[in-house]
DNA sequence: GTTAGCACTCATCTTGTCTGAGTGCTAACG
DNA sequence: CGTTAGCACTCAGACAAGATGAGTGCTAAC
């Protein structure tokens, strides 16, 4: 038996083990020693396949949902499937052209394209496509305006150089002139000019000590109304094609469908697990439980950040079931994170 | 038997309808004949009452699911229960503060006060709360600016009397300076100031004609950028709290939410039927298949335009089971409507 | 017109049986 | 000694047969 070897299994109970992973990705039964040998050509009678299945589920790689089913991977499995065992396929021609396409149509708007961006790794993926838009705090600030709207109620707008828009409502203390608008504009523009937005903030409460703005009421007005406009936004996040989820069997079940929907409501959660993935390189796969969100069971989180040159500035990714068709996603999921960087690359 | 009278039914069949009705809209479980002489405090005995339930159903306002079960309400009954029976309560004081505190949380800004609105209406319905933002064409011009990102690309902002913006990337054919960018977002603003936003492009295309115009090139370009900037973006929706639709028994069955699913995902339709009743004054409602949706089947839309001053901007509602509480909902929505019109009024 | 009574219907629940996929163990095999 | 055939065993799921009971429509009496 496998057992002198504590790391590590085998080659041949890795095959079956594969084989078990493999079949239960495209059918979502519980698969039995028959099975295994039936359609993975392996040489081996069912009985010898059922003593390594015993010894696959004693180390915690498989359970049987009762004695007379098949065996189900475990989190374990897939984790082990993902690192040792799947080749990552490359995504065929085809499909990368269609993944192109689709974005010659959605305009330049960053925005636009996020959101197509969601859309689309939902629809190649067949499960759900999100994307972490970038946070407004990670960008580089362009342009202040302010928007006389009526009486003391001013639009402030703040542009990012990558071209994301921020606006706030201020209601000012007492009514300004078009004209002081404007000086006022202008004179945190030139303070402000190419500051990494997470910077601004502390750049204007330093300029509020500067004794040359003291004497200026204008000026000390514009830092004012510009700090009450600078304020982290939620992040957001788009997400598309919860209905794929539907489809898949495992989730039929009324009880469990309620509760992964529930999860997706309540969005911060998702938020923050997407956020621990911001700082990686490349693809990350969290498998069910890795997630560290209990509603979460039974689902998979494949994710890459996508970036502008050398700054990451958001996530994107698929979710889907842990038996998931990892070895053709984690390229979509991989590919478009590259695309979609290319397209922001300009900015 | 109330055959006599063609249109319209007996008071005592009024009586029964609103009673079998009401035991429905509680229950959710097909009402027999014993059920409302019980629950209803009728002086009829159960016998009677089947006669009656015949001719109802003969009428079309009943129906039985199968021979040994109670009755039903159709759409038709709803309808004239809620034409006719239903004494629309007034909303309750408590209920009316704890929806007035929610906004003063929300901040000022149009989008966040009508994104709360959605997420109020679902909570205090416990049905799912929408509300159709105002159409960016509805509103007042207010401002142009065009702010340079980066060689060609130009971000456009159209700023709305109401603080809505809109913004635009749009890549220039060949490069400008940034002044030449003040002196055109001067001009548009001069040339479109105050103007209904659904005019401005009349007002674009009629004065690319005008001679003046016409040499000076600089004033040609903006008025072309300025038009690829108006273009009608797809109305925004916010709909919230679709997971309380699971909690209705009748749609516990996983066909009919992966349906009602569908139908919340792809939005336009949806818009659509909001649209219908931006037009009408008031509270307005739409059982089952008078929604002309087909997958809104069982569903009701409960409605209202809420306005600034004068201008309808949008439409606030609730969609949930025909079978669901009128007189407390129809209240719910009146109010937030007039809430929101008049938090919307000073702009 | 109203009601009591009664035969009837039919979804739903309960119970029991059967089936078949799949298991673990043991003993024989190469 | 690893592998395999054989076999007894388990158990979910399907199916059929009652039993239950809520509710009906009809008829005849009040």
């Amino acid at each position: 038996m496998g057992y002198g070897m504590r790391e590590g299994l085998s080659e041949r109970n890795k095959k079956i083990l594969e084989a078990i992973i493999e079949d239960y990705i495209v059918t979502a039964e519980p698969v039995g020693s028959r099975a295994v040998t039936r359609r993975h050509g392996l040489t081996l009678s069912p009985a010898t396949v059922r003593n390594v299945m015993a010894d696959l589920e004693e180390m915690g790689f498989l359970t049987s949902p009762h004695t007379s089913a098949g065996r189900v991977p475990t989190d374990k499995a897939y984790r082990f499937y993902v690192d040792s065992l799947l080749a990552v396929g490359t995504i065929d021609k085809a499909e990368r052209e269609r993944i192109r396409k689709r974005y010659s149509l959605a305009g330049r708007d960053i925005g636009a394209v996020l959101h197509e961006t969601s859309k689309l790794l939902s629809s190649v993926s067949h499960y759900m496509g999100i994307v972490l838009a970038p946070r407004f705090s990670s960008t580089i600030f362009r342009h202040f305006e302010f928007v006389k709207l009526s009486g003391r109620r001013i639009l402030a707008i703040l542009v990012a150089q990558n071209g994301t828009v921020q606006n706030k409502l201020i209601e000012s203390a007492e009514e300004l002139s078009a004209d002081d608008l404007v000086r006022m504009s202008n004179y945190l523009n030139e303070l402000l000019e190419g500051l990494p937005v997470s910077e601004v903030r502390a750049k204007i409460l330093a300029e509020m000590q500067n004794e040359k703005v003291l004497y200026d009421a204008l000026l000390t007005r514009a830092l004012k109304l510009s700090e009450q406009t600078i304020e982290e936004g939620g992040a957001q996040i788009f997400i598309e094609g919860q209905t794929n989820i539907f489809e898949q069997p495992e989730f039929t079940d009324v009880r469990r469908m309620k509760e992964v929907f529930r999860a997706f409501e309540e969005k911060s959660q998702l938020i923050h697990l997407l956020d621990r993935s911001l700082s990686a390189e490349g693809v990350q796969i969290f498998i069910g439980a890795e997630t560290r969100l209990n509603q979460m069971e039974g689902l998979s989180v494949i994710t890459s950040p996508y970036l502008s040159g050398k700054n990451t500035l958001g996530v994107l990714g698929v979710i889907g079931p842990t038996r998931m068709g990892y070895g053709k996603v984690i390229p979509i999921v991989d590919y478009t994170a590259k695309l979609v960087s290319r397209l922001l690359e300009e900015e």
